[in-house]
DNA sequence: ACAATCCCGACGAAATCACTCGGGATTGAG
DNA sequence: CTCAATCCCGAGTGATTTCGTCGGGATTGT
């Protein structure tokens, strides 16, 4: 995503270029790359000179967008989910009293990952790593 | 270690006792109490009437501790540790620019963890649960 | 003496992670 | 039209981690 941040606005930027820059195989970043735009962060242009390019512009992207594409809804524990939709109750619940803690660790998690986006970790070679932005980048749902 | 908490200024409680309490394997909080004990957290007395208490009062204990104790190292990669003695160096960070983004998920699930401390997941059966005190953890003693 | 405990090292099943493999579908260029 | 470049996709795999089990040994209060 860092990559493709950075070829932000020149057109499709194929798995085979990604992987040569990131040193990462091809084979492995097509499956991450799936995710991805099942999530509607990057769009595909198939066939020649064809290839993948964010949806949106980097500085729109928020890193919890990216991981929660990738890595499914942030939950430290089954119990503290992020996303409503998978909220499953453990069976220890009624005489477990540690699930504030792990509703505090998860806020913290998603405030750290919505606070920045991806344009914040794609530097311009020029610039240093711009501060992160740090109130309310925007509310989901 | 709530189990314990409770059990605070009552002696030693024995991991059978615990293991009914929490329906867990024995064995099993065998092993995890080995590592608390080893961190200091809790202090054992063998032979018979033995078992484990806190080797200091709930309220001192933050949860990061407990966790470190258990899991190890607070880190969401591998460039973003906790502790420095474990610091090592991936073998992309020449190129990688997410590693500002790994440090400040650490440093929320830190302060998550350390600003809450065993007292406040260890209800006293009237009161409710107490909200975290927000700085200075630390109890005197 | 002996039962209740803790102490400890080794083993194992299941899940997850970071991939690999082998093909098929689409599309721009020649 | 043809063909190479590219995306699309389901299935498989080896290493590691997690959550345990197992079997015995060491201490100590009664």
């Amino acid at each position: 995503m860092v990559q493709l941040g950075r070829h932000f606005g020149r057109g499709p930027a194929s798995l085979a270029e990604i992987a040569a820059e990131e040193d990462l195989p091809r084979a492995y970043l097509e499956q991450l790359v799936i995710s991805l735009r099942d999530a509607g962060l990057v769009i595909s242009t198939r066939g020649a000179h064809g290839g993948y390019e964010l949806a949106r512009e980097p500085g729109s992207i928020r890193m919890g967008e990216v991981l929660r594409a990738l890595e499914g809804p942030i939950a430290p524990m089954i119990c503290a989910t992020d996303d409503p939709e998978h909220a499953t109750i453990c069976d220890r619940s009624s005489r477990c009293t540690v699930n504030v803690l792990w509703v505090r660790v998860r806020d913290a998690v998603t405030g750290a990952l919505d606070g920045m986006t991806l344009a914040d970790l794609t530097p311009v070679p020029g610039q240093p790593i711009a501060p992160t932005p740090i109130s309310g980048v925007l509310t989901p749902s």
